[in-house]
DNA sequence: TCATTTTTGTACCGTATCGCAATAAATTCG
DNA sequence: CGAATTTATTGCGATACGGTACAAAAATGA
């Protein structure tokens, strides 16, 4: 499927290393903060390089997160549904989220999308618009993962699904925003374990067989 | 305890509706995205006014919010503190959270500190030192909170108080990012209660009178 | 070899930005 | 009233910003 390049000067640059090196600028620096200076010389591509491989700024964003969200999807997903046991597939979710998360020379940079748009998701109708459609899709990521636990009766019968989705979202929106004040991974880890473990607490998992 | 004019001029402004005015514009532009122009123009005061009165942009930033937080702690910690009932309490300050962070003309404008500066933790260290303290202020309060309805035996003496104020500051960070990425009051009202409800219950409210 | 095609590099434009200097206006004290 | 003091206003200067025009460079095809 890789494009043979059939004619004229071949580019320098890599498409997806280039959109990797832009995210972590982005996450570096914040998106507003992130100027096409700084992001021409994180990627080694020139200005008009960069505006003709993928357009303005926020379009240079949207492709990295969207990058971004591809390549982990996998892991996420795995993490998530490859776990028969619903505790055991929490714990490595949010584990590897939390090693996201602690990337970072320096401090933690937290989440490629909420610690990095945030600030921008009122100015800004495309980025918010982006930013919720990134919840929804977590929201509903988990819902499935507790509604197979349920059908498995690994949950109770009962269980509002919606309810739990959304502690477990709040968790991962915690997760992020404490990453990027700077916690350290450890104690990340540690609210990590113990939240999951009180909110399957909450959803009655281990109370009927 | 009103400092009375001595001497000279006499200032046009009123430093707390312009420190008011100041923060709503951070709140709808972002923290990097908000130039002292704006600032200018949202608290009337001339730009060289402005840097006297307060100093650079990341100084009134921090002036603001901590008007904000002054002068929320009395309704924020009388929601908390001043209700008896556990349950009661905690719906009181989420409503009234949420009543905060839905605050905006167009859409909801978010948490002044989590969803404004979360981008510029990572590159400017001060706001960063400031996002965390902040942050270690909100779990003190919960878990001051869940302290006294332990010792009310609203809970049981062996709740884990860490982990049960942990998972009310995640719903607090939750409903900042749901607020910011344009969710609808009622939606997040629901949220809050739900939370607080289930959360409730994995710490055991009622079970062991 | 020479035309064609694609990417790269340089230079530029209009605007916005921060921070400050210099001056004008409004008030109190003597 | 005049001197002193504090604030308001105007304007400047240097830099940074996003975005683009244009020509040089490096490859392919005939």
């Amino acid at each position: 499927m890789k494009e043979k390049s059939a004619r004229g000067r071949p580019r320098q640059y890599d498409t997806k290393t280039a959109l990797g090196a832009a995210l972590l600028e982005f996450r570096r620096r914040g998106y507003t903060g992130t100027s096409l200076d700084h992001l021409s010389e994180a990627t080694k591509m020139a200005r008009p390089s960069l505006y003709a491989a993928f357009g303005n700024k926020r379009a240079i964003y949207l492709r990295a997160v969207a990058q971004y969200v591809e390549d982990s999807a996998e892991r996420r997903d795995g993490a998530l549904f490859d776990e028969p046991s619903l505790a055991a597939a929490l714990d490595g979710y949010f584990l590897a989220l939390v090693a996201i998360y602690s990337e970072g020379d320096d401090r933690p940079l937290g989440c490629p999308m909420l610690s990095v748009i945030t600030g921008e998701a009122t100015a800004d109708p495309v980025i918010g618009a982006e930013l919720f459609a990134a919840l929804g899709r977590t929201d509903a990521r988990f819902r499935d993962r507790i509604a197979v636990a349920r059908d498995e009766a690994q949950l109770p019968p009962t269980t509002d699904i919606d309810a739990v989705a959304e502690m477990l979202s709040a968790l991962q929106h915690s997760l992020a925003q404490r990453a990027r004040a700077g916690t350290a991974r450890p104690e990340l880890e540690r609210i990590a374990r113990n939240s999951v473990a009180l909110i399957l607490k909450a959803a009655g998992a281990g109370t009927a067989p």
